[in-house]
DNA sequence: TTTATGATGATATTCACA
DNA sequence: TGTGAATATCATCATAAA
């Protein structure tokens, strides 16, 4: 039948998910209808509760159908039902009401195989959809007329799913995008070279083409972040989930000692940006000159790679130690090993002929927190929450734009936490927090961020662990009860996304990542909720 | 039970060069 | 412009040690 994502939730809001009947007449309704006139011109499909109208505007709808009153289960996209398959075989069942969507049975087996049997219908429609959606995207940012067709022909699905075989997961040649053999291609949102975002501090002003939809325009702002590079494909769908909006792609290695490529989704203004002052050094001996004294003049490296969760064990500092003490200079070859180690895992030269890791107190320094920020944690947790985190002056430089905004404060919702590194950067801007919702699950890194709070702030700090269970209802009261927020921030897990995992790169809808549709589940919470005030 | 350690590639981009 | 080599990557797991 070849039934869109969209279609689906629109009629589940109509009529709701126990009838199935009637669901299915109505899809029939809208198919008969003609995609485009019932549903508008529509290249999304990553997200299940986007929905796209004629004209220049995107609408989300929310997935749930009504006010949320006494709303206690994430319900993001939840539209399965239990009473739904209550008579046969939960995975014969699930099977059977997603190729009645429209899926491929193929598809809905492998959704199946990839998300658990347990997990809700709008999980595995959004599984299938991402999967297929893959050879089925207009790239563009804005709506276009192009048809989604529904998830395209027999053929060009198994010739999608040929390809994915012989790519096994996400990959791709390493030059440029897959073309197939009817034209079309994979999504792709490449960052730019240099990644250098819409601006850097005390440069000019880069032309940027930056469209955001009137929906996304003002009050909630909203900051979003993850990994840069991101498996193919993602960041269109985040794009898609977040009003269309393009994303900021900015290394930080331009504003400080380290490398930290990442994705930047907000709808912040961008003019009048201000750095945090003093600038933070920019180069390895700038931030640690202490180690100048050390370094070898044949190690040319100025800045440190990406700042990550683990660090190099003893073992290997120690055989790198060892190879330096095979010549002065070490031979060439030994020279590109060992630096080749050095880059990977950030060592730096603490003593003649001698390596280590950085110090957490130094990756504090290099990301922006104050010192002893995550101290009290074990150092393993320590590299751990400072490898998830922001890097401080690369979000206030962003964030800058709200200073003159909002002179008496700010309201924040802070999705994932973590160690705060948003709320720092609100900090070390000098924006007063008058409230912030914090929602983090790490009891270690909610230890840490408390912490911070009690020591710097007099606002009110209110604590969820869960994304999940801030349902709806608990958002819209929320914002009843403070008004409405300022601020929505949050980058939500990599784990699934990051290249550096080599057990489950599963992308958006791996076991941790696919948290990221709770942000815009409740960045619209949010924004309906104030719509209402 | 918590923490530290060492081993575990694939994917995608960048760069040099023909 | 196309190709191959070089490079970078918010990680995870099993096991040992504390």
């Amino acid at each position: 039948m070849g039934f869109q994502t969209e279609m689906v939730v629109m009629s589940i809001k109509e009529i709701g998910h126990s009838d199935e009947n009637a669901l299915l007449e109505l899809l029939l309704t809208y198919k008969a209808l003609g995609d485009e006139d019932a549903l508008g011109n529509c290249s999304t499909s990553g997200c299940a509760p986007f929905r796209v109208k004629h004209g220049d505007d995107i609408d989300f709808e929310s997935s749930d159908g009504d006010d949320d009153a006494g709303d206690t289960q994430p319900n993001y996209g939840d539209y399965g039902d239990e009473s739904f398959i209550r008579n046969i075989s939960e995975k014969d069942k699930k099977i059977n009401s997603l190729v009645d969507m429209g899926f491929p049975e193929n598809e809905a087996n492998m959704a199946i195989t990839r998300c658990g049997v347990d997990v809700d219908l709008s999980v595995l429609v959004d599984s299938i959809s991402a999967s297929l959606a893959a050879g089925d995207f207009d790239l563009s940012h804005q709506v276009t007329n192009r048809r989604s067709d529904s998830f395209g022909g027999t053929t060009k699905i198994r010739l999608i799913e040929d390809r994915k075989k012989k790519r096994k997961r996400y990959g791709g040649t390493a030059h440029g995008n897959q073309i197939f053999l009817d034209g079309s291609h994979y999504e792709h949102m490449p960052p730019p070279n240099p990644m250098v975002g819409f601006s850097l501090p005390n440069c000019s002003q880069l032309p940027v083409d930056r469209k955001i939809p009137k929906k996304a325009i003002g009050r909630p702002f909203f900051y979003y972040e993850n990994v840069a590079q991101a498996p193919t494909g993602v960041w269109a769908t985040i794009s898609r989930c977040l009003y269309g909006i393009q994303p900021e792609y900015l290394d930080s290695k331009h504003l400080c000692a380290a490398a930290r490529k990442r994705g930047y989704i907000h709808n912040l203004p961008i003019e009048n940006r201000a750095p945090l002052l003093p600038l933070p050094p920019k180069t390895i001996l700038e931030a640690f000159p202490r180690y100048k004294k050390w370094w070898p003049s044949w190690d040319t490296r100025t800045q440190f790679n990406c700042l990550r969760t683990s660090m190099a064990c003893q073992q290997l500092t120690g055989s790198i130690g060892a190879l330096a003490r095979t010549g002065n200079p070490p031979p060439r070859n030994i020279q590109k090993d060992m630096i080749k180690q050095c880059k990977e895992y950030n060592l730096v030269w603490i003593g003649k002929n001698k390596v280590a890791a950085l110090e957490p107190e130094e990756i504090e320094y290099l990301l922006g927190f104050p010192k002893d920020h995550t101290r009290g944690l074990a150092s393993t947790n320590r590299y751990k929450s400072l490898g998830n985190s922001f890097q401080v002056d690369t979000v206030a430089y962003h964030l800058s734009v709200l200073r003159g905004m909002f002179p008496n404060g700010v309201t924040v919702l802070s999705l994932f936490t973590g160690i705060g590194g948003g709320e720092v950067a609100l900090h070390r801007l000098g924006i007063h927090m008058k409230t912030v919702v914090s929602v983090e699950i790490d009891k270690a890194s909610k230890r840490i961020f408390r912490h911070w709070w009690d020591q710097t702030q007099t606002g009110t700090l209110i604590e969820f662990d869960d994304v999940k269970s801030l349902t709806d209802a608990t958002v819209a009261s929320l914002v009843t009860r403070f008004g409405g927020f300022d601020l929505v921030i949050g980058g939500s897990p990599c784990n699934n996304l990051a290249g550096c995992n080599r057990y489950s790169r599963d992308g958006l809808e791996g076991k941790e990542s696919v948290l990221f549709y709770q942000y815009p589940r409740i960045l619209e919470a949010v924004k309906e909720a104030m719509a209402r005030m």
